[in-house]
DNA sequence: GCTTGCTCCGTAAACGTTTACGAAATTAGG
DNA sequence: CCTAATTTCGTAAACGTTTACGGAGCAAGC
């Protein structure tokens, strides 16, 4: 004898009380209800997962999708242990566990959600890393799965989503580098097809263009978005004869921004002397000398805000969670350092 | 009519059959397994998790444990991702999907563990960041679910576990050291009860004394195994006394090598000029100037190795890994740099 | 032709829950 | 005291699989 029917044995009352007890049912007498809990505490049961979601047809577990292997995100694990924390918190609040799914970086980030969801791993999932293009959002609204989606996609089935304020990033590090004097003007540009940089790139071309200033599609660096990446930008730059070459850059990823401020000071080019950063704020970007100028935002927020608009589209907590389908972009606050020093020679 | 019975009715066999051959089991003609497979494949039938489950007693799925919050885990970077690559690539082989288990830092690991447990979250089970002693380890064992630890504990019931390997860190650092003239060599230690700080500083204390060195206290540096902890350890260090600071440290954490890195970078010590440094590899660590003498180890062998010395511990894949009980060290690889400069004066 | 063995397949029970339904016991209302 | 309403609980079906069991069909051996 297992599970709840050896608690009911115990109790000699029957499974249907106990599994009323349990999950807070009206109809239970409240000085039973109370023999119930202690005795499952005291045995250390816990419902069975496989049974309770058979029968509920919900697993009261929130999936959150990533790819594994930085090389291809870009973001690290502080990153990501930070965004989870912050979900985790709000999941905690309704007895939501939270999974974290993760994409080898061998297989199709379609047919692994395709078979996450087939099994019936999660009953709410969130994916990031959104592509410009992206199957998964079809999907999931398509199979009427809740889910939110880490970063914008032109596919857009009316679903719910959160993303960094790019346009923001682009327009205010753009209108500081042009006061302090600056014209040439270098981004980054994922080499794939993540949304981001699209949207990244259309605001800094439209933030020039408001200062009279030419667009340079040279300025436009295409790499991957890591440490790495950001190491060889820089090497890339100092390459450049001096009048193509950029006098400041603006960068919105925390690996990159570490990557290039290496880079630069190993060719010899100083930051905040003769070369304007603004990069991502990230713990080991504050230990940056000189001082980083970034953009900030808390990751942990992040999560709690991710979770609780997730919740917000699942039926059984959206009256807790009033804030309809949140499409959502998040202003960065910009933390002024001497990284984006004087102006060009 | 859903899942499995759908396909039958499509088929018009019966459902046992169809869940043969959908399991490889040898009572059904061939024929008609490629039919079901077709017809499986064309319909996007995958089995319910649930059900399957439920009926099995086994879910098909290793947990990785792990808790949220660098600042505890003191790995940031993209430690556990590659990590993860690794397990994952392995679990593919045999239909096993990896699901990672985030312990909240608000939540006490051995409830999450039991709550994990109990659920029937995964047949199996990695738990990392092992205590010197700790209860996770006894619960399992004694839960006889399969499991292997990344990390040694004094908490031994025969359990399998992986482990790097602090005492050739601690003793090739300090002998390389040692020949280089250095007689007071710091390092760090964790300020909680994680294992390896203690395996590590035994270690050093032993290779001190096999030098005929005298063991000083006020060379291991307690804090936080993170990126801050280790700037702040490089301010303490410059902090000293001349004749009382250590001339060289020995780090086995990524991120602490980093910080430390920084930390003593500004204050105006120098590693490999004014101070020797011999840290732990990591993708920012190779960024560092002047180039960083460092400990190696793919992480994404470590993680290959992890998942098959668990696999080799579930009676179900045991003949496929005929490892026995794995226990072991593994050895980590010496990268020289300029870190370690010069003799002190 | 009868038995034996083999191949293939259908039937039904089981896994551990939740919950609709109805019954018993109690209380309230008159 | 009878009826109606309410509270509390037990019963049993259902969720989607897997698998033990047995039966049908057929070939082979004698």
């Amino acid at each position: 004898m297992k599970g709840i029917r050896r608690l009911a044995q115990e109790l000699e009352i029957s499974i249907g009380t106990v599994s009323r007890a349990l999950n807070g049912k009206p109809d239970v007498n409240e000085q039973t209800r109370q023999r119930v809990l202690e005795a499952a505490a005291a045995m250390g049961y816990v419902p069975n997962q496989a049974g309770r979601a058979l029968r509920k047809g919900s697993t009261g577990v929130v999936g959150f999708m990533m790819q594994s292997g930085s090389q291809i995100t870009g973001q690290g694990d502080v990153f990501f242990m930070s965004v989870f924390d912050g979900v985790q918190m709000v999941c905690a609040r309704h007895q939501l566990d939270l999974v974290v799914l993760l994409c080898s970086s061998e297989e199709d980030p379609d047919a692994y959600l395709q078979r996450v969801v087939a099994r019936g791993f999660a009953d709410a999932l969130i994916i990031s890393a959104t592509k410009r293009h992206d199957h998964r959002i079809e999907f999931l609204a398509r199979r009427k799965i809740p889910f939110i989606a880490l970063g914008r996609s032109l596919t857009d089935v009316g679903h719910p989503w959160l993303d960094l304020d790019f346009e923001g990033m682009a327009q205010t590090g753009v209108d500081r580098l042009v006061a302090r004097g600056h014209s040439r003007i270098g981004v980054f540009a994922p080499n794939d097809d993540t949304n981001l940089g699209y949207v990244f790139i259309d605001s800094y071309r439209d933030a020039l263009h408001r200062h009279g200033i030419a667009f340079d599609p040279d300025l436009i660096f295409r790499t991957y978005p890591n440490d790495r990446g950001g190491h060889e930008m820089g090497e890339r730059i100092a390459a450049m004869p001096a009048g193509r070459r950029p006098t400041g850059f603006i960068l919105t990823n925390e690996m990159l921004t570490v990557g290039l401020y290496r880079g630069l000071h190993d060719c010899g080019i100083r930051p905040g002397a003769d070369f304007a950063v603004i990069g991502r704020h990230s713990t080991h970007a504050q230990y940056l000398n000189p001082k980083l100028t970034c953009f900030y935002l808390s990751l942990r927020d992040l999560g709690i805000q991710l979770a609780e608009s997730l919740l917000a589209t699942m039926p059984a907590y959206a009256e807790q969670y009033p804030l309809g389908v949140v499409r959502k972009v998040l202003p960065l606050e910009l933390i002024e350092g001497d990284s984006d020093g004087p102006a060009p020679r």
